[in-house]
DNA sequence: TATAATTAAATTGTGCCAAATTTAATTGTG
DNA sequence: CACAATTAAATTTGGCACAATTTAATTATA
């Protein structure tokens, strides 16, 4: 049986869960879109957005791509994808074609132009890690709990 | 005197700070936004977005506040919170009026049919501590390290 | 081999999100 | 008081983000 409305007292119900401070997405998603606001200047340099910038640090890990791939690695679909890889193109910075075996398919490479752009970007990093208040361990920390997350 | 660049050999660039598996900002990113997917169910049968859903919650423990304040809060502007409010308002869930002392400020109140979306509320924390794959004790120290970050 | 099912991108529509600008109200200063 | 500076929202604009749908290509199966 259970311990709960068991006798005709009013019962007060416990909205703690409701509060804001209670909340682990909310600091999640509040600290996320903050941090990428500090990127911004020194994205703005390079003409990228964040999305477009994480975009391209996979390019330049691996040159070629499938739209398919890249959604699964950035936890992102075609509908966010294919404006973005455009808006790259159109940049200059990747190339787009379809696959010969798999029409379907669409393979995204990068080009001499977003390889290069590789030297101005290897800069943001290092300005950026003055921006953020955490001690190395504990930078390592939360990024080993956000990976348990994801 | 710098160790770095004081002889002539070809230097190769060290990139690691390119990748993204070194990235702390992409995982809290991905992780946010992978988090909020999943109140979706939950917060569909409320007929609220996440956002939506983050402002009642300051509702329901303050009943009124200022744009200003709740921008404050939930590290917003204007430009979002302008047309989110107007849409709870036309949901019926707040009010929202000019201040009589000073009319460039915009009170929002809670009305009662906001308080009352909160019985359902309630439970959407409650199907959502399944969804976390963390303990308890991991999700605290996540908690305090992103509050460190914010 | 038809055709049904599946798959990959693209498209569409809604809702953020933030920078920049505008509008209106208030405050500070000569 | 006049008027410059400041402040709070609203508006505008561009770029995501994602659910749902559509289109086109491929694969599976009767």
């Amino acid at each position: 049986m259970s311990t709960k409305s068991t006798n005709n007292m009013p019962q007060k119900e416990n909205y703690d869960s409701l509060k804001l401070e209670n909340q682990l997405c909310f600091p999640l998603y509040a600290a996320s879109r903050e941090i990428i606001k500090k990127y911004r200047p020194y994205l703005d340099e390079l003409g990228l957005t964040y999305t477009q910038y994480i975009a391209m640090m996979v390019f330049w890990e691996q040159k070629k791509i499938t739209v398919k791939e890249l959604g699964e690695k950035l936890y992102l679909d075609s509908g966010t994808l294919t404006p973005m890889l455009k808006n790259l193109e159109t940049k200059g910075y990747v190339h787009r074609y379809r696959d010969k075996n798999d029409e379907r398919v669409l393979n995204v490479e990068i080009t001499k132009e977003g390889e290069a752009l590789k030297e101005q970007a290897v800069h943001v990093p290092e300005q950026m890690s003055g921006c953020i208040a955490l001690a190395p361990e504990e930078a390592m920390q939360l990024y080993g709990l956000l990976q348990k997350l994801l």
